[in-house]
This record gives structure tokens, C-alpha cells and sequence, in this order.
DNA sequence: ACGTGTTTACGAAGATTGTCGTTGACAAAT
DNA sequence: ATTTGTCAACGACAATCTTCGTAAACACGT
């Protein structure tokens, strides 16, 4: 009914996008090639070639010319991407609550004492922030 | 290539799905009316029958009669369907460092001391239990 | 010049999602 | 009994996602 439909905002990434997005995150770049050995070639050349193209359609990467290949880069900050998944999953599961969030992050997994410790000082920084302001 | 197809997983939900879902955890239930209201009545009756009757064939909500309407409600939880989507979000986005999504958590919300108290204190009974075991 | 291998481009097929229109069941009011 | 209003079921439709097959472009070795 509303006259929706920007087409341009960010919007999330579904399974696959998310897939060859963590690869472009965490190496920096990729040609096809190597996003798909990153996958585990368990996808065919054509499907990532889609997908890389997909994810430029909509400006989530761009690509440059390297030899008679094409490099793909991350246009959207790994950041910025999981602000807003993160804000999406408080907001509809844990009902706005942070604190849940990070109950249930914590219930789920082991951590070291120097990883809670990190986590701590994340929480004194957020605190000083806070002062500041 | 692997011989997948379990249909029977959990999986995450789709934004309409994870509207709906929503409702449902925060009021308990509802009928295909109650929680079109929820969602503002920008969706259509049969939108809304269409996503339940989805999510049920999907496991994740069930109806019982009442009166001569069904009502709905969640057969998962909140709290699992969260934790699978922070290991997600963790895993894909995060480079599998629950630090670093925390620091972006606090970084896009601002807190206040009370809850910066009780998220300090989530992490005091994490490391205790870490002790423990 | 010709074949071979690598890579992108085009486009189609199947699955899923999201949106409803229409129909039929059923009960309450008339 | 007939009408009316509520509600689920069915099926259609468009959009999107995911997967490729096939073709075209291009460089390289021969």
C-alpha cells in the first residue's frame, strides 16, 4: 500500500550473498576464482560470477580489471553490514533489549578470560563515551 | 554436491517471516487478525494467513482452534532463534570474533549506566561459569 | 591462422517469498 | 431459511534468489 520500493537503500544480504560477501570481507578482494576455492567449490564458477554480479547491481562491490580477469572489492564496510543485521535482530528477537542479545551470545559459546576481559574494557570505553557526551 | 536436504533444520527467516515471528514471541500468540494489527495493518488478511500457515509448514509456529478462528503461536524460541542468527551474523560477518560485535553493538546505541551495569554483569557470570567448569 | 584454456556475458530453469483474489465454511442475526 | 460477516483454504501471480548451460571474447602456444 505504501508507495515503497527505493531500490536503493542498503537492505540485508540473503545466504549465498552473505556467503561470497565473507570472503571479500575477510581477504579484501577476490577474483571468481578465489571466492569460489574460499567457498570450497562446492558452487560452480558461473553461480559466483552471478552473485559477485548481483552484489555490484545492487553496490555492495565494484570490480577492477587485473590481467584478463576482474577483481571484486567490498563496497559496503563489514561494519556497517552487521550494525544493521544487528539492529534488525534486536529489534524483532530480543525486542529492543541489548543486554539479551549479549545473554544469549554469551550462553551460547566459551570464552577465555581475556576475551571476556576485551569485552569488559568494550563496555568501560562505551561507558567513558557516554560521559563525555 | 553435498547430498543436503534435511528441510527439517531450523533456518533463518525471511523479513516478512521474522515480522510475523516477532509478533508472535512478544505477545505469545495471536490470530491471523491480532497480528495483522501488530504489524499496523499494512499487510493484507491473507498475507499475514500466508506467512503463518508458511511458518507452520516450516515447524516454527502452531495453531489451536478457538472460537471458530485458529491461534497462532511460536514453537521456537526466541532465544534459539537468536542464537542462531548471532552465530551467523558472528561466523559471516565478524570473522567468528563475538568481540567485535560487540563493540559495534555499543558503538551504534548509546547505553546508560544501568545498562552497561547489567551487561558487565552478564559477563561476571559468564567468566563464573567458565570457572566452573 | 588455429585450437585450447580462462573468463565474462546472457539468459533460462527451478525454488522460495510475498502479495492477494476468490471461494467456501460456518455461525450469528434477522 | 436467508443474509451477513468472519475466517481459513486454494491457487494465482510477480519478484527474487540460486543454480547453471551455453556462448562469446580473448590471450597464448604452436
Amino acid at each position: 500500500m505504501t508507495g515503497r520500493r527505493g531500490r536503493r537503500e542498503p537492505k540485508g544480504f540473503t545466504e549465498r550473498e552473505l556467503d561470497v560477501m565473507s570472503v571479500l570481507w575477510r581477504e579484501g578482494s577476490g577474483t571468481v576464482t578465489e571466492v569460489r576455492q574460499a567457498l570450497g567449490e562446492e558452487v560452480g564458477y558461473t553461480t559466483v560470477l552471478k552473485m559477485l554480479q548481483i552484489l555490484e547491481e545492487k553496490g555492495a562491490v565494484g570490480h577492477e580489471q587485473e590481467g584478463r580477469a576482474y577483481r571484486y572489492f567490498p563496497l559496503v564496510e563489514s561494519v556497517r553490514a552487521g550494525g544493521r543485521a544487528l539492529t534488525r535482530i534486536v529489534n524483532k528477537i530480543f525486542h529492543g533489549s541489548a543486554e539479551r542479545l549479549l545473554a544469549t551470545l554469551v550462553e551460547d559459546r566459551e570464552f577465555t578470560a581475556e576475551e571476556i576481559a576485551r569485552m569488559r574494557s568494550i563496555l568501560d570505553r562505551a561507558e567513558r563515551r557516554g560521559d563525555e557526551e
